[in-house]
DNA sequence: TTTATTTCTAAAACCGGTTTCATATACTAA
DNA sequence: TTAGTATATGAAACCGGTTTTAGAAATAAA
């Protein structure tokens, strides 16, 4: 591997003038510079990343922090924001919080010492830590809170996305909606579930039907029982996940309820999963990919410039209707 | 953020004495050791990994290469990957090579130019080009050809795993099998397709019937009518990986043929997407995750000792029944 | 013509670690 | 007692870039 001094070595320069010609900085006459270019192309001369980065405080690099990749809604996430790095000359590392450090002192420590440039932020394991101990690395958060100062957050108009989804199941004739919930610490979570209760509160001869889960398959599942024991006569389930949605219908189906016919369903995120399911579930989409790539986007702008003020971009949701709901689609 | 300098004067040694204590390694009295690690919690000091890096020539950082985290396949694998990645104190660069750069040189330039210590190959977009212009950095193969020079392969038995998801469909009754296999430039469709010829001709009354498919949902879809068009009366599909398993299943589901009453199918991976599937899919399992892990220990063990030979370790996999072979489950 | 100002360049210092080299002292073995 | 080895440490060089400093040459302004 060819050094910078070797470079100018060979095209009888200083290495100082390589380098300006390198960062495009700086006075170097034309005549150097086309001399300069021409060896670094013959030689193959490729700064080395490792170098820059000590000497100018950065890696061109950033983290993904999600909470678990194999959650279906994150590789697209994933792709989306490494499509965007890397078309910018930047790396993407990975990082699984899930019941790995709760604290997020680890991860604080990685970002500072590997010269992490910015980190986006998709979990809610570590969050708070990141935020008080604030290393000062731009960050980018997805479905945060109200927003944290200096960062910008993106986020889905998940109220209104609920309001839709209940509005459809009232749309193809359901007279009896339950909701399932996931954790409230959860922003997401708890916006969706007012969305829901505005909805119904329009109707003055609905009510509120409401249980609490977990956005996982499982919690889907066991919703169901829940909800069928007090009532059994509900015709229309509006999951607060996708992955929830997976769950009650597998459930619906092993209790011989028909979907749609019996019981219509609806989820919430836009997951592949639910294209590929049968029947095929209506959903609240969200641009999951489009949101990787405005979360790289929106990342680098701050890396590039450090002093942005706080930024909340909401992105709109829509419905997709599908064979969950449905039954002309059948 | 303190440097080792600051520590060193802090503690009246020179920066070289710290520097033994932190990598443990050289002279070092036991009085000067203690003083030195006091002054280091103290004061709070991290080494700096990029100034490390820079000097050892090292980022304890390891890539992940597949071809496209949206393929259920590789979150599971990248999850094992990066827990083993992260309990040995290394970081795990994700990079889906999918269309992004058919020759792999920009990656060897990055591997080279970040330090990156080792990789784990799991794409068929790139390889024989990282073999070729070798970079020198360990790396570990998953399902390649016979194995490369100087690398530890990964694979699982392929063989022995088609002839179990065959027989077990001839097991269920099946009378007329056939078999979607993937591109054959990828060795496991290769050894799967031979795999399902093997159990077929093990049988006089029985004919090889396959047909090519691509490893998608679709591939499998479309695969379906083609079958059908020649064979109408095959009872059963083996489908040489899970995705084209469900695009068979929805494409049957849509031709309002039962599964498993009128065409009983397997597929091949053992991605979580089977067991949540409704029929859920009997599968030939991988142990993805387990792959992951090991594919990350052996990584780090060559990174540790760049001398050890080439190496292919072959996995067991595994028949998991579900609905989709068996009556009695539905 | 003299003084500023701009352009250009190399030497040296720096980023924050590690490692080699040289030297000094304490122990062992001959 | 002397040579040889193990222990202990700091100064300096190094990893491969960037940036500051300082001075020279060319151009513009007074």
């Amino acid at each position: 591997m060819k050094t910078i001094r070797d470079v100018a070595k060979i095209a009888g320069v200083s290495p100082a003038t390589v380098s300006r010609v390198l960062n495009n900085k700086g006075y170097v006459s034309e005549e150097k510079k086309n001399r300069i270019e021409k060896v670094i192309r013959e030689v193959g001369f490729e700064p080395n990343q490792v170098a820059r980065g000590l000497a100018k405080k950065t890696s061109k690099t950033i983290a993904l922090l999600v909470s678990d990749i194999t959650n279906p809604f994150f590789p697209e996430l994933a792709k989306g924001a490494e499509h965007i790095a890397h078309s910018n000359g930047f790396s993407l590392l990975l990082e699984n919080t899930k019941g790995v450090d709760q604290e997020g002192t680890d991860y604080i420590k990685l970002l500072k010492n590997k010269y992490i440039d910015g980190v986006i932020v998709a979990t809610h394991d570590i969050d708070k830590y990141l935020l008080e101990t604030n290393t000062g690395i731009p960050m980018v958060v997805l479905e945060m809170e109200n927003g944290i100062e200096n960062t910008c957050t993106i986020k889905v108009d998940n109220f209104h996305g609920a309001m839709l989804a209940t509005q459809h199941l009232l749309d193809v004739g359901c007279k009896k909606i339950a909701h399932i919930y996931g954790p409230l610490y959860d922003q997401t979570a708890y916006e969706r579930l007012q969305g829901y209760q505005q909805a119904i509160r329009m109707h003055d001869d609905l009510s509120e039907i409401t249980v609490a889960g977990d956005f996982t398959i499982e919690g889907g599942q066991s919703a169901v029982s829940q909800i069928l024991k007090d009532y059994p006569d509900v015709d229309g389930l509006f999951a607060g996940n996708d992955l929830m949605a997976v769950g009650v219908i597998k459930e619906l189906s092993r209790l011989k309820i028909r979907v749609p016919e019996d019981i219509a369903v609806c989820g919430f995120d836009g997951i592949y999963l639910t294209r590929i399911f049968s029947p095929e579930i209506t959903t609240i989409e969200q641009p999951i990919y489009e949101m990787g790539e405005l979360a790289a986007e929106k990342l680098i702008e701050r890396i590039n410039n450090p002093y942005i003020n706080q930024e909340i971009i909401e992105l709109k949701t829509k419905l997709v209707v599908r064979e969950s709901t449905s039954k002309s689609l059948m």
